[in-house]
DNA sequence: TCATTAAATGCACTTCCATTGCATTTCATT
DNA sequence: AATGAAATGCAATGGAAGTGCATTTAATGA
């Protein structure tokens, strides 16, 4: 078990303490997050600073970006051992018609999609919308 | 078969040159088309216009709205006899890195989707990216 | 045909989010 | 402590979606 400090730096991200702080956010959050989500966390800080470091986060492998189809782009932490680029580990995700919650569904594997003669698929996006199970009164 | 005049008309679409341009034009791309590609195309029209044309379009079900990851809507005429409201129904699409074009591969329906125990699917969009078939030298 | 009326169009404006340039501050290293 | 590079903060930009309202167009009936 590592801390958050050694998982940056092994991740070639310079600690500060921005990141650590919005580290921590997304980790305690269990679902996707949006720009603005983080900056209602952070009113002290400034959004391009916010911007940045989930910028960083994305290009560095610790965070992916979703698009869920709301037009606002969400961010959510890579799981332990996720690489997002591969498309065989691609997971889906999931956005609430209700609390318009959007959550990734890491064990949900994006099953193989055919595509026809002549192309090529090298990444997919699936997103299911509907209703969450907190919202279904499960 | 019918006129896109007739087709206009059962679905309650009032005919004007406009529209008429506008369906011509989308029913000859075999591509989805952005706003600013239909606005390139009718310099003279207005690009509200334009907008609001496509906006009827949709609700009135002969043309529907892709959200390829790009970030800007594309639009593309239905087929024969599309239901894009109903799941079951939806088809898949696909986005070139290349060509930066994107296609409905109506033929490819998306497969059933499993998701957790207390969520209801309602709506699914699927977008495979990769290199289309122009692109690839098929 | 002409008057009436509703819908379609055009223009201006707004909003929202993503993104960038640049000055300043912080931090690691020597 | 001095240096340089990276991070941060502030201001501004850009792109696309969407709206309010005045004007034009087109369908309808007198
Ligand atoms: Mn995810
Ligand atoms: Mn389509
Ligand atoms: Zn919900
Ligand atoms: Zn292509």
């Amino acid at each position: 078990m590592q801390t958050i400090e050694q998982l940056l730096e092994s991740k070639d991200i310079r600690v500060t303490a921005m990141r650590l702080l919005i580290y921590k956010f997304l980790a305690q959050k269990q679902i996707a997050v949006t720009l603005s989500d983080i900056e209602n966390a952070f009113e002290k800080a400034d959004r391009t600073t916010l911007y940045r470091t989930v910028k960083t986060f994305e290009e560095k492998g610790i965070a992916h970006q979703i698009d869920d189809g709301t037009g606002i782009t969400k961010y959510a932490l890579c799981e332990e051992g996720c690489s997002c680029e591969i498309e065989t580990d691609l997971h889906l995700h999931f956005h609430c018609n209700i609390c318009n919650e959007t959550i990734c569904l890491t064990e949900h594997k994006i099953p193989q999609i055919k595509v026809p003669e002549g192309f090529v698929s090298e990444n997919v996006n699936l997103v299911v919308k509907g209703i969450c199970d907190k919202c279904s009164g499960h």
